[in-house]
DNA sequence: GTGTCTACTGACATGATGTCAATAAAGACG
DNA sequence: CGTCTTTATTGACATCATGTCAGTAGACAC
């Protein structure tokens, strides 16, 4: 065994966050949030355990800053739908599927980080702050305002409460993608990829804008 | 502050057990599982910590222990929709919210006590193996059978996958309850429990039976 | 070559966990 | 009642991840 922490080498701050950040990455592709200890991320970098805390809180610091991006990219995939205006029932129908596709596909592609983040937010409250309210609670907005506007303009039937269809639906969408891509070190094939956006698909189809 | 830990008592094995898991109830309907260590809830208990290894081996054992009971109410409210034969649409509409209301009642009840093993799941693999697969698992199965019979029956589109259809539907109902009634002390009033009820009731009826 | 700045680390303190040998209640038996 | 046996219970210990901090040593400026 020789691997014993390497010569002390300097890197520029930002470098050295860039390093700890992928190294997250990478361990959660291959192992689950709660085996991921603060050194086992660290031994990947070359730097030792207490350089970590120069760049990080703690390690729910770090999923949090895991996150930023993501989120991003999950609205962005959303957006046609969630602002479109409710003109033809056709269009509404075609976009959300469209959207839902995204989802998966973004889920498909961050799975194990997003797993991370929805694990750790049940263990530290700062997480559950940002993903709950800063993420799902967002979704959960801007979807339950699609809705509204689609009743009023008559594409969706009266009977349902947006806020609530639009919690249920959403949360749906989380864990069911999550249970989907979630898991570490499992790859996901194209066919995989659309059974799981299909199913979705019909659920929100069928709820929303009827058979 | 004198109550130290009392003079030491003994009790039947059985007893202690019983004391224990009532003092964790208790904890939970207060804190959160994250919060939950294992010296907080012993004091309640006027043991002193090793004692509760004598009967758990960890608070995730704990935790599972809880989780028995439960698990059978969440099937008894299904049976009769579950197992029920697809004979008429209403007889099935009216089955499946019958369901649906007595799953919410149960939430409402053991709301706490769910969201802590549903937290512990991700923190250990052998809670996640009894949440999942013992639970989740086996009722996405069932339903999914439910959804087949539907299906070959006329009484549900044929292109659901039943399957599929069927997990996405029980994690929405996971989460969505446990996002109404899993936040530790705080109680549920009749209209709420209505409120997300109905809203469960019209994703499942439209999915599966239509408007 | 000398000095300054600061990225980095070794060593410490803390808090929760799980174990074990030793202790002392409670009931059995005389 | 006294004594014995059983075993529920506990104090003390070992472990492990965490977070902190004073001190060390790269890198760049001059």
């Amino acid at each position: 065994m020789s691997s014993g922490r390497g010569p002390r080498r300097r890197r520029r701050p930002e470098e050295a966050e860039r390093a700890i950040l992928a190294a997250a990455r990478a361990f959660l592709t291959e192992r689950p949030f709660r085996e991921m200890t603060i050194d086992g991320v660290m031994v990947r970098t070359g730097l030792s355990r207490p350089a970590f805390y120069a760049y990080f809180r703690d390690r729910y610091d770090l999923v949090t800053r895991l996150l930023e991006g993501i989120g991003g990219v999950l609205f962005a995939v959303d957006r046609r739908w969630l602002i479109g205006a409710s003109d033809g029932l056709e269009e509404a129908r075609e976009a959300l599927a469209a959207a839902l596709r995204g989802v998966s596909e973004t889920f498909a592609s961050y799975g194990p980080v997003l797993r991370a983040i929805a694990d750790a937010a049940s263990q530290d409250p700062q997480v559950e702050e940002v993903y709950r309210r800063g993420l799902i609670e967002r979704l959960v907005g801007a979807v339950a305002a699609r809705i509204s506007r689609d009743v009023r303009a008559g594409l969706s039937p009266d009977d349902l409460d947006p806020e609530q269809t639009a919690r249920a639906l959403v949360l749906m969408t989380e864990r069911y993608l999550l249970d989907a891509f979630g898991a570490p070190s499992s790859r996901s094939s194209e066919d995989e990829r659309a059974v799981v956006a299909g199913a979705l698909e019909k659920i929100w189809l069928r709820t929303l804008y009827g058979p």
